[in-house]
DNA sequence: CCTATAACTGACCGACTGGTCAGTATACAA
DNA sequence: TTGTATACTGACCAGTCGGTCAGTTATAGG
């Protein structure tokens, strides 16, 4: 064991947590380490004690925000109802998922314009959103193979499904007092099935 | 007349325009002022001849980027074709403003960002949205009150609609090669228009 | 108690950059 | 030719902030 217990990875979240909130509220560019180290209780030196500069808890951040959560998502795939019904629940949890981090979405928008420029960060998020777009487009395949979906492409209605999903969210932007999230990715969802379910 | 010809208007397009360019490629904050003077042809001193700092260039350059070109987008209002050929039309316009655009995604991204802490910019863009979104709306309940649609709301309608524009556009960010953004505008139009056309 | 190592602390440094301003050039009026 | 206002130029300044490091404290093992 070494001398001390080691709190190298309560540390880290400690500061990931202060680098998240001042990072929200201020953006990448007016947030100062010193603005990290008090928001975490740390100093500035112990901030480089854990990370190796500004940009690496940037992207231990980005690590941490585009976890891959993807729950039980999976077990839509082999579950026993309509493919309807499960869409619906894709889209119910989706929403549930968006609405827990709309808090955080100044951040993660500010990766999204990050992603412009740096290729690795548009490959993190890239991925994780392409991890969704499969499964959406296997549930959607699974629906046209029993017939109950009329669409010719999967993969299109999964785009047209994953657009609905960020759309909205942009839209909300723009005016949050209009866009109730939840509510409206169920009923942009509710339209988009109509469509998929009646015949081309 | 002055005494010499007013050059102001033409320097301050010059100015516009070059920092449209670098705020592009390299973000509003790796922007300095002398990387816009270069890439104007001008000074540092000219552009303050001609802004009163960074930030007021940033303002200017939001309104020249969300100018509201509506275009003659009011006609598909009073047009005697079908309400489905019309919102088609839109989707048309929308999805070719979108490809002209494309190139300066990441300076509208980066508003997009400014947006969350800066009400005034919010509000610039948001009008600009609103627009459009109260235009699609009357079209929408056009086609709902000649029985085209059988869809209930107009407003929710049009939501999904502004979705699926906007979310395309992300998508197309997380993954340039697989999302062709007029393409897919129009796939993605054209399922929620049989959604929209079919019974609830 | 002593020593070694981990885990800090915060004053300081140097690079960077937004903004200033004294000076310069040009065009036109008188 | 002279005066004056416009339209610049670019060296310089001052503030800011990421990152460093000499020094300090805490903890565990011997």
């Amino acid at each position: 064991m070494s001398p001390k217990n080691d709190v190298s990875e309560e540390r880290k979240a400690q500061i990931l947590e202060a680098a998240r909130d001042t990072f929200t509220e201020r953006g990448f560019h007016k947030t100062r380490m010193a603005d990290i180290a008090e928001a975490s209780g740390l100093s500035k030196g112990a901030l480089y004690w854990y990370f190796e500069s500004k940009d690496a808890i940037i992207l231990s951040l980005l690590e941490k925000v585009f976890e891959p959560e993807l729950r039980d998502l999976k077990t839509l795939l082999d579950d026993n109802r309509s493919a309807e019904e499960r869409l619906l629940s894709y889209a119910e949890r989706a929403a549930d998922d968006v609405q827990n981090m709309l808090k955080w979405m100044p951040l993660i928008y500010e990766f999204l314009v990050l992603a412009f420029r740096r290729d690795l960060i548009r490959k993190f998020i890239s991925s994780f959103y392409k991890r969704n777009m499969e499964l959406l487009e296997n549930l959607i395949q699974q629906g046209i193979n029993t017939g109950e979906f009329q669409a010719s492409s999967a993969k299109n209605a999964s785009i047209a499904m994953g657009s609905i999903i960020e759309g909205t969210l942009v839209l909300w932007i723009y005016d949050p007092d209009e866009i109730d999230i939840q509510g409206h990715i169920m009923s942009n969802t509710q339209i988009l099935l109509r469509g998929l379910c009646s015949p081309e």
